[in-house]
DNA sequence: TCTGGGGTCCTAGGACCC
DNA sequence: TCTGGGGTCCTAGGACCC
């Protein structure tokens, strides 16, 4: 039943879109390089001859056939896939291309919120008078990000931004799922709970000891059970399995950390390499904060060791600065104070965070 | 399988203040 | 003596997102 628009925005429904590209990264690369075209490709890290250290960021569907999927150790990925074209990540063209998309979709939201480099919710309850207009909406923007960038994007539909954002996962690549008000329950149900958002690995598993394995289980489950197991969690989990998020369409404002980190060609013990790869890291951190005119206040270092095991340990200063060498200072004293010394690293990272706008905090400088 | 690099948010304990 | 209650900030860890 399709409504008048008036009644429609009446009843407080909202149509909502997320918007996610298809295999991004590899099918800007594809664009770029015609060579390529057919071919099983891989962006992530260098694999070495299968020696390699890092993970798969994206693969194209190619490469999908052979079992190869994003977060999966790139020496996995050779071993199941050596074939496949091998690139490294050139963030500078996705952050443009990406750029470019974002500015064609935000102009048909009435509130724009993007998600991540590639994906984005759009408001568009005031744009269009119904599902029906919603769908003629979802296929124009396919059609011109199709038509200017040359990329496939899937689009999900739906009265919220959870019950969109599973949508567009729903069919891929090149898709569009519409889930009505009414349909709602009827989607989700048989889906498993990953498929949820905020519901990870570590959640899924403990939601498999309950017996819960598709949504439809978690949203007939107790949900005082799954706030005493889960907190405000659990209550929220049980809110999605039923389809209702009733969080807004927001434009992000600012950035509230900036960090940079390395991983270590080879785990090491030698404190020359480890401190000198932290004070270049200050550096870039510096640069960017620098660059976005921020001022900071806490600074953040991270430390793996051999074996996966991190810490944190971070120092609130007393002032806000955006000075290289308050930086350093605070960032070898941190390390320097928490280093085992006979124990290898893995990876160092720096971060900071508590960020002001320098814009308006010139004088304190 | 052996785990990158960029982020956000939540929890929980303790310090400190009134 | 041994003790409130509320609030904020800091620190560390962890789960999750792309």
């Amino acid at each position: 039943m399709q409504l008048e628009p008036t009644r429609f925005h009446e009843l407080n429904m909202r149509i909502i879109f997320h918007l996610d590209m298809d295999h991004f990264y590899t099918a800007v690369e594809e664009r770029e390089r015609t060579e390529i075209k057919g071919a099983a490709v891989i962006v992530g890290a260098d694999p070495k001859e299968g020696k390699g250290r890092g993970v798969v960021s994206t693969s194209n569907y190619e490469a999908r056939k052979s079992g190869v999927r994003s977060g999966m150790p790139i020496s996995m990925a050779w071993r199941l896939c050596p074939r496949a074209v091998y690139l490294p990540p050139n963030f500078p063209l996705y952050i443009r291309v990406s750029g470019e998309i974002m500015v064609l979709a935000r102009k048909y939201a009435g509130k724009f919120e993007q998600w991540g480099i590639d994906e984005a919710f759009l408001d568009v309850t005031d744009k269009v008078g119904g599902w029906a207009e919603a769908e003629v909406l979802a296929r124009q923007i396919k059609a011109e990000i199709k038509e200017k960038e040359g990329l496939t994007a899937s689009i999900g539909v739906g009265p919220n931004k959870l019950v969109a954002k599973v949508a567009s996962d729903f069919q891929k690549p090149d898709g569009l799922t519409i889930v009505k008000e009414e349909e709602v329950e009827k989607f989700l149900d048989p889906l498993p709970v990953r498929k949820l958002l905020w519901v990870g690995r570590k959640t899924e598993a403990k939601l498999k000891e309950l017996g819960v394995n598709t949504i439809g289980d978690l949203a007939r489950y107790d949900p005082t059970s799954l706030t005493s197991m889960f907190g405000v969690m659990g209550l929220q989990m049980h809110l999605m399995a039923k389809g209702i998020d009733k969080s807004g369409v927001e434009e992000r404002m600012g950035v509230k950390s900036v960090s940079h980190e390395t991983t270590f060609e080879e785990d090491t013990a030698d404190s020359t390499v480890i401190f000198q790869a932290l004070d270049a890291l200050c550096e870039d951190v510096l640069k960017e904060t620098v660059d976005h005119h921020l001022l900071f206040k806490t600074v953040i270092v991270k430390i793996r060791y051999q074996g996966f095991e991190t810490h944190t340990r971070s120092k609130t200063l007393p002032f806000l600065t955006n000075r290289l060498r308050d930086l350093q200072k605070t960032a070898n004293e941190l390390l320097f104070a928490n280093l085992c010394k006979d124990r290898k690293v893995r990876l160092i990272g720096m971060r900071v965070s508590s960020l002001v706008s320098g814009e308006k905090q010139r004088t304190l400088v």
